[in-house]
DNA sequence: CACGCATATGCAAGCGCTTACATCGGTGCA
DNA sequence: TGCACCGATGTAAGCGCTTGCATATGCGTG
């Protein structure tokens, strides 16, 4: 493996001036920035990270705390980072955290001390209040994305806004009596996101003088399947009877568009249905949704760190707010067409 | 942040005792150890891995080369080798590749040999002989999965016999008039993979004295609407008319049922379907498939890359063969019933 | 023409660990 | 009792870079 100093042997200067050349500092001239660059061309000299990072203090490396990998709004999130962290020339680690709390505890408490990454993007965790201080106290570049987090700058998306964007579009159809699939309560222990849909979605139902009814709700597990059946439960109820459905993911949205066609109804003619994601499928079913564009989500985020890590001075704004918008498409309709 | 000789201090030790304790070697006195775990927990150090990489030449951290992460097929792949992975507490360094040449080029050539990590798996992708080479020169352990290579350790699968698998059980129910959903031959420049699938079906057909007719092949792009689509143009093709499809790809296969179900075809009282993966979805839609266990796959390669670098003697088996099987669900049925 | 200053380069001291080798007490055995 | 040996520990030399500081060189200016 060629060092630093064969490649300074080669180009006839000292090591230092080969590892200013390489890393791009201005005080070199060019004449000598070339001979360099091409020496190490040729000898096939790549920098030791390890050594540099032990070096410098710097380890041009992302941690990404997340814990799925397998799930489409995870992945795509994911992808959306890789995309944007890449392009500056970084690599990303991942810190796959799963429900096993030792594991978990291990991941922050240990993992990400050592010291291999410049920053941190936890997606979509619910972190405890000794996560975050053990985030904070890595005293570096850290960004949250998804649940608000009182300790740590975050990129947060509005669910109650995107829940009651999706009520309200139903609503403006003349939709009265609106079906809803949301997450089983006790799931809010440590994942608030579907309460706060479904908070939107009742707040939008009163400011239209509607009262939300309990046999109109459904809990569902935010997959097709879970949809699936959540909406059999909900049209087979009797007295329910709704007109429209808001599911508060598009997975769950499309087993409900599956399972309205097995029972006979017709999207949207006999039944709308609408989602929240903006999720690949959603185009091909024809389903209106709230897209959170979770791709442009992670590519943020790693803007914002890259952004920070790039220049100190600027400090990360402490909050910020995750864009959203209505598409409509073919599940929804005017009630009574 | 604290280093390793403020806690040789507070245990009352040279710092190379407490390297050996905290790594886990064997020649260190049981109280000894106790006492430098017990200063290392009490003043929260955790070794740096940039001075512990440099020092000792291992990283503790695996590269993954990966063509996509937000396919379900590769994030679940992705997710088989994490777990595996991090149980072990080496952390995963992500490189994804993406269509640009030059990025790619990037990555086998710079970023991998910066000595951030000590292995490397590459999934599914249709490496060049540049790229094997280069792969190979790193001089760590590294294993391809999917697609077979000459030059490197290789987990692969065998396509054919999974075509051949899922075709055979088609015409085990009887079936003599099967289409075939794969993909368009122009894409097998760099993916060899859906042309493979097609052998397998093509041949399992001759060896049941059928030929093959080319008005029941379709090409499709492996998404569901992708499956969708060429499952309309399949079954509106006059003179066609199959009694059963066979799709290259269980997202392909779920588009295809809608397709049927569109055009009013009971499945599988009218038309058998057959995939290939073991999409999670296939469960829900009730689909036949040949599972190749993605998750599995990247757990294995996982667990040989590691196996490897804790014990170099045990050279990696030069080329295994990954496991696959039929999966018989409700969407195929004897032809009649 | 001497001086100060800016720019290009070299020197060498680390960065925070790991590990080969040296050292130091035991222990067991002849 | 003496010696060989072994396990536990310490000493110190790196690992391969980066960077503060010193030095050299060249230039503009009073």
């Amino acid at each position: 493996m060629v060092g630093i100093d064969e490649v300074a042997r080669a180009a006839g200067v000292s090591t230092a001036t080969v590892s200013r050349a390489l890393s791009g500092k201005h005080n070199v001239s060019d004449s000598t920035r070339e001979r360099v660059q091409e020496a190490a061309q040729r000898l096939g000299y790549v920098v030791s990270s390890s050594a540099s990072s032990l070096a410098s203090g710097r380890t041009r490396n992302i941690g990404v705390v997340i814990p799925h990998l397998d799930r489409w709004f995870f992945s795509t999130l994911l992808s959306g980072i890789a995309e944007e962290v890449t392009r500056a020339g970084y690599d990303i680690t991942l810190y796959n955290v799963t429900p096993d709390r030792e594991h978990r505890r291990q991941v922050f408490d240990t993992f990400l001390r050592r010291q291999r990454v410049d920053g941190v993007i936890a997606v979509a965790l619910e972190l405890g209040e000794h996560e975050s201080r053990a985030l904070l106290s890595l005293g570096m570049p850290v960004i949250a994305i998804g649940g608000p987090n009182e300790l740590l700058p975050t990129l947060s998306i509005d669910d109650v806004g995107l829940g009651r964007l999706a009520t309200e579009h139903l609503l403006a159809m003349g939709h009265l009596d609106i079906g809803h699939i949301g997450a089983d309560p006790e799931f809010d222990i440590d994942f608030h996101i579907p309460s706060s849909r479904r908070h939107g979605f009742e707040s939008a139902l009163r400011a239209a003088g509607i009262d939300p009814r309990p046999e109109l709700f459904e809990p569902g597990d935010f997959t097709i399947e879970g949809g699936f059946r959540a909406a059999k439960q909900l049209l087979g109820r009797p007295g329910a009877s709704p007109t429209a459905i808001f599911a508060a993911s598009d997975e769950m949205a499309i087993g409900a568009m599956l399972a309205a066609r097995d029972l006979g109804y017709r999207v949207p003619t006999d039944l709308s249905i609408a989602g929240i994601d903006g999720h690949e499928l959603g185009r091909f079913f024809d389903l209106t949704t709230v897209d959170q564009f979770p791709a442009g989500q992670g590519a943020r985020a790693a803007a914002t760190i890259l952004h920070e890590l790039e220049q100190p001075a600027g400090s990360v704004p402490d909050r910020e707010e995750l864009p959203y918008e209505l598409v409509v498409r073919g599940s929804t309709a005017r009630i009574g067409t």
